[in-house]
DNA sequence: ATTGCATTTGCAACTATTTGCATTATAATG
DNA sequence: CATTATAATGCAAATAGTTGCAAATGCAAT
C-alpha cells in the first residue's frame, strides 16, 4: 500500500480528535487542507485504514457509522439505547471470551471493535428523563 | 403496537425463507403479496421489528445490511473474511461472556444477534483458492 | 356506526455509501 | 532518466437508508 496523503491526515485527524468521527466530519475538517479532496475518496482512504486494522469503523445505532483511531489499544463499547450514553470497556473483558470461541470453532478472530447495544444502570430503573428511544 | 399488515408479511417471509435477506430482497417478496408497497414502508417496519426484538439485523461486511427471524433460539455467527462463509454459533458460547459484562458493568445487554469477522480454519492455512478479500 | 387518537403508510426529498471508469500520482525497474 | 506497473483520486451515477409531512388506516370507547 501506498502512502496516501488522505490516509495520512485521517490518522492525523482522527489522532487529535481522539472520538468517533462519522465519514462526514472527517470529510469535512480534511477539506480545510485538502479543498479539493472528493468524498469518495474519503470513503475509501477510511476502508483502507479500517481493513488494516489501524482505525474501526462502528454502528453505533446512528444513521451514519462512525470511524476511530486504534493506536491506544483494543478497545469495546456498550451503548445505552435510551440514554445513548456510551461507555468504553477494556478488551481483557473481552479477551477469554475471544480466546475460547476462536478454540472452540477453530476461528481466528479479527473484529478488534465490539458495540453491544443495552440498557444503562441508570436507564434500568424509571427515574431517567432522558427516554429518548431508539 | 398495532398489527401492521406489512410487518405481518415480513414476519412469515422470513420465517419462510429462513435465511439472511437484505431489505431489497424483503421488498421484492412483499410486492408480490402488496404491489403498491413502498420501500420506506419497508424499512420501516423492519426497523419496528428489531426494535421489538423479533428480528435481528446484521451487517456482515456486504454492502447492505440482512435480517433474519429471531424466533427460533438466540445465535451469532463467525464471518470468514476470506471465503465469506458464515459459521453459526449458538447463545450458549455467549451466554456467559454477556452475563459477565451484565454483572461488571451494571449493563443489561439487548444485543442478540452478534457478528464476528475473522478467518476460518480452512482459510487460515495458505492452501485455499477462494482468497476473494474484504 | 361514529368519533377520537395513535400508528402506519406513501411520497418525495434528502443523506449516506458504493462503484465503474478514466486520470493522475507514486513507486519500481531497467 | 524513461518506462512500466500499481495504487490513489475525481467524477458521476447508482444503490442504500432516513425523514418530514400529509393522508389513510386500525383500534377503542362511545
Amino acid at each position: 500500500m501506498r502512502a496516501s496523503s488522505v490516509e495520512q491526515i485521517i490518522i492525523e485527524t482522527l489522532s487529535k480528535e481522539h472520538a468517533h468521527l462519522t465519514s462526514q466530519q472527517v470529510f469535512e475538517i480534511i477539506r480545510k487542507r485538502l479543498p479539493a479532496v472528493n468524498q469518495s475518496t474519503v470513503y475509501r482512504a477510511l476502508t483502507r485504514l479500517v481493513d488494516s486494522g489501524k482505525v474501526s469503523v462502528s454502528d453505533m445505532g446512528t444513521k451514519a457509522v462512525v470511524y476511530e483511531l486504534l493506536t491506544d489499544g483494543l478497545h469495546h463499547h456498550l451503548v445505552c439505547q435510551k440514554c445513548r450514553q456510551i461507555m468504553t470497556i477494556g478488551h481483557e473483558e473481552v479477551e477469554d471470551f475471544f480466546g475460547d470461541l476462536q478454540l472452540k470453532n477453530h476461528f481466528q478472530i479479527v473484529t478488534n471493535h465490539l458495540i453491544l447495544f443495552g440498557i444503562c444502570e441508570n436507564c434500568q430503573v424509571g427515574t431517567n428523563t432522558n427516554t429518548e428511544e431508539m
